[in-house]
DNA sequence: TGCGCTCATGATCTTTAGATCATAGAGAGG
DNA sequence: CCTCTCTATGATCTAAAGATCATGAGCGCA
């Protein structure tokens, strides 16, 4: 087996983060699983929803704090490891 | 075991960030690793030593563009994954 | 058809990150 | 002690993030 890719977010797995957009869609897809809106995410976090917007799509940049209060808020966690391992490079999914 | 925190990364495991000083932390980590100094760093990742400082002691915050070109350079990479498992909560190491 | 909910976007304003330069301070070695 | 190297810090300026308000577009549903 390859790499499960994005879908593998529900199975607990790790995902990727080479660019912003990975984050946004890290993030989308928790919010989604927890069946928050962004209005629910933002109250929950701090950040407004208009930022979530931005930030799930990837638009422009972001602050890492900004990051870590909706990682939080999802119950996510960020980890830093070495790059070298099954470097599936990118293959962006179509889906959002 | 539990989980070797820091003294980790050497082994190409993963280390946790929670908050912007974590990250900081696995970056000087890592620079030393390779024997680099800040400003080597610096010109491998286009990002100045000054702002290399600043996020390696985590003082003030970060952009997302700016935490990626360092890890990037530091052949590091970000990871999203869900929170709960053997939470190690904080034990912050006073090494540097 | 039209309401209500959700997300996207646009404008303005404040704050802050980062570029840039200059320099200070700590350590190592001669 | 003096010098060299590395890191921290301080000042200034520009660009960009985020707060805030307002509103528009898409969609499901009664």
């Amino acid at each position: 087996m390859i790499q499960a890719s994005w879908a593998a977010q529900e199975a607990g797995l790790q995902n990727f983060v080479r660019i912003p957009r990975d984050l946004g869609h890290a993030i989308r897809l928790a919010r989604r699983e927890n069946k928050w809106t962004q209005a629910d995410l933002a109250s929950r976090s701090g950040v407004w929803q208009e930022t979530i917007s931005k930030v799930e799509a990837g638009r422009g940049g972001t602050k890492l704090d900004t990051i870590l209060a909706l990682l939080a808020a999802l119950d996510l966690e960020l980890l830093v490891s070495t790059r070298s391992k099954g470097s599936t490079s990118d293959f962006d999914n179509i889906f959002d």
